[in-house]
DNA sequence: ATAATGACTTTCA
DNA sequence: TTGAAAGCCATTA
């Protein structure tokens, strides 16, 4: 059979699985940031690599990605989507555009 | 192989 | 409030 070809590391789908598995089950109308689901997905620290799982999704995906900001309630994807996209789900934004992390941000023990 | 990059966070000044 | 600096580490070059 065939031998599977340069599999990627070991640690990178883990990871990945379970920072998507968490942007996955974050409720409409809330959002999380970077650094709290890379911490609940048991990534401490690693706020960059929520980032880049993100990043790596595909167009069209299924995962609720524009739920997920930055530690300040900022946008931080180029383009201006994502604002759009919160903004159908219910989430009101401030004036300096960022979104108040006291109001919509998810708190998981509900 | 090493070096730079980045959809980040936190602390300190 | 802003900005610099350090920490983090997979991905890209």
């Amino acid at each position: 059979m065939a031998k599977r070809a340069k599999q990627e590391s070991p640690g990178r789908n883990a990871a990945f699985d379970r920072i998507y598995a968490m942007v996955d089950s974050i409720p409409r109308g809330s959002v999380a940031t970077y650094g709290q689901v890379a911490r609940e997905a048991g990534l401490p620290g690693r706020a960059r690599q929520a980032g880049s799982a993100l990043r790596n999704l595909p167009v069209g995906s299924a995962l609720p990605w524009h739920r997920v900001i930055d530690a300040r309630g900022a946008i931080r994807t180029p383009g201006g989507r994502q604002r759009k996209l919160l903004e159908r789900e219910g989430v009101r934004l401030q004036a300096n555009g960022r979104v108040d992390l006291a109001q919509y941000g998810w708190r998981p023990e509900w």
